[in-house]
DNA sequence: GACACATTTTAACAATTCATGGAATGTTAA
DNA sequence: TTAACATTCCATGAATTGTTAAAATGTGTC
């Protein structure tokens, strides 16, 4: 995880429709959710969802996989976590004077 | 931290100009560095740093305080460290099923 | 006050983001 | 293959963001 990716993963996030849905993924865990579900449960448009999961997917955050006629999308823990660790490096593992 | 003013700090971070300034402003430790420092290190426009720092400073990540002539800008790591929370909180403490 | 220095604000412009309806694509079942 | 369903792609327009030069503001010194 460079700067380059992690700003990748941040823009994904920083943005109310995305957040919404990561955070719902992130409850739903291994099991994943469809994108009508996600569209549905956010009360946006299938269009909307569908871009707002491809800004998510691009980003790593999430994966997305077929399973008949629907996608299902699922947090990828790894990847957040290592988004984390990339911001706690930043921000604990240097020197810092306070 | 709500979802409101995490989406500012993740949106503020979000940019690689201003996470390079932040990064900075972390290793700069209490100290924190000046507006024109601050420029002269990421070699840009004092006009652009002024506006990056603006963002950064009305998230809550940074803040500002004037020392003479010039601006010093300090990372808030309390703040910094809330939505490190904010983010894991959401990862890791709602009932996962993997 | 007059001047120099540091920074911010303003104004302008290019570039990007975002939501959405409708068309197109992919999948399954009959 | 036809129909139904789920999702994505495309085109569009509105809104926002980002950069920068020039003007304005704030601060210290003579």
């Amino acid at each position: 995880m460079n700067q380059a990716s992690a700003i990748k993963c941040l823009t994904a996030i920083a943005h109310d429709g995305r957040l919404s849905l990561m955070r719902r993924l992130i409850k739903a865990g291994a099991t994943g959710m469809s994108s009508g579900d996600l569209a549905a449960a956010e009360k946006i448009n299938a269009s909307t969802a569908s871009a707002q999961l491809l800004v998510l997917s691009n980003s790593g955050l999430v994966s997305a996989e077929r399973s008949g006629k629907q996608m299902i999308y699922r947090a990828r823990f790894d990847r957040f976590q290592r988004l984390i660790s990339f911001l706690l490096e930043d921000c604990c593992s240097e020197d810092r004077h306070d």
